[in-house]
DNA sequence: CGGTGTGAATCTGTTCACAGCC
DNA sequence: GGCTGTGAACAGATTCACACCG
């Protein structure tokens, strides 16, 4: 369940100031769901919380990290130190969160040797040693899009248990790992889908050629007030 | 629907050395989708294709630009200057797919003025005017966490129809405008709970704490040959 | 009351299977 | 034979509704 790290969110966000316990409608309603849902999600993970009072925080969090893997630190290999490579990088919050980025690989013989983010960008003819050296579990590709299959098949071969992809490319692994894709583009297509049919597309249109029967669209999430 | 993305993608891809015509198994398999979907999904959107032949690229291609709003150019704003907000201006290649970053904002005084992927940066302050003189259809916060809500109020203030989120926080503008969150966080969270689960947390483990009944995993997409 | 836990009803999306076309 | 279009079966997730607890 992906709504699991909502909620993680959510009820590490409140810090110790907060009540030591949550309703499922509260947190429902801050992670964007129904209180069913939560009360569902949250008994399947394995928390169970008091009648008329909620659950515990605390525990909450725990068996939510736990259930999500989150319980212990996990330690990446960032392919590509370009734009988005570096900016992963420089991204503090990740070590906080359970990530830690504990090598950099990139091809440009430029920037080899160099540090990005503290640490030294190695070659990629030593991805394989410095995955097993580390103690790597994942591989995050930050490389251009085609060669992004080719790091994949490395760090499958050098023995990451999963990768995080950033480049446009539908990976093949052929079902050894797991892979997670975060692309930008589909992000953005996604947008202009859900604004183009929200307002029928009133944007500075010149003519609109076919009427395509674009299908109604239903308010997907009803919308929510703001928790304050 | 988001696997039109991927066949846009794909679609796009082959290049105009390809056939001009494609089935729905080749689609399909290259988007990671089975055929029956492929043909529902292009269905939808107003494809017909020919029995015995497949789908016209260039007529697929066309409609589901069209169904996704993909024809005609994006305009966007970008809020936030720093390591992600660079990283967005300097790909390129989203003006080649219909996505052109008109102005950039950033708060940091050390930054306004300067140039940032040929954009002249801009103070917040001049948000709502920059939105009206550049025609900007969506914005792109990327922001620290706890800034990204006052730039979401700015911009759907300044009257931007979709906000695209890059920042580790779940926005609330009350249904006025589509939101696209792109979460880092999330994104690697999903990776650790697919990587726990499917082979038990074998990794570098100290103790199991709890037996924690994690529930059996299917796995998910039925493992895809490489098109080659 | 406010809130949890959970079966039953419902909805949404996916897969199957097959008639029909080229 | 290869492939589309589509109704029907299916599976999974979401919501409802309600018994029960403090």
């Amino acid at each position: 369940m992906e709504r699991l790290s909502l909620y993680l969110r959510e009820l590490e966000r409140a810090g110790p100031d907060a009540a030591s316990t949550v309703s499922s409608r509260q947190l429902g309603l801050a992670a964007g769901a129904t209180d069913a849902q939560v009360r569902k999600d949250l008994g399947f993970v394995g928390v169970v919380g008091r009648s008329g009072v909620g659950y515990a925080r605390d525990r909450a969090v725990e068996a939510i990290r736990r259930a999500i893997g989150m319980h212990r630190p996990w330690r990446a290999v960032l392919v590509g130190a370009g734009n988005i490579g570096r900016a992963l990088a420089a991204y503090g919050r990740f070590r906080e969160e359970g990530f830690v980025i504990v090598a950099i690989i990139d091809r440009a013989p430029s920037i080899l040797g160099r540090q990005v983010a503290g640490i030294e960008v190695r070659p990629m003819d030593q991805l394989a040693r410095a995955v097993r050296s580390e103690g790597v579990d994942i591989g995050i590709i930050a490389v251009p899009g085609e060669e992004a299959q080719g790091v994949a098949d490395a760090l499958v071969a050098a023995g990451v248990r999963g990768v995080l992809n950033f480049a446009p490319t539908r990976l093949d692994v052929d079902g050894r790992v797991p892979v997670v894709e975060v692309d930008f583009r589909a992000a953005l297509e996604r947008l202009a889908a859900e604004v183009s049919q929200r307002d029928g597309d009133r944007r500075a249109a010149a003519t609109r050629p076919t009427g395509s029967a674009s299908p109604a669209v239903p308010a997907r999430r009803p919308p929510r007030r703001r928790p304050g």
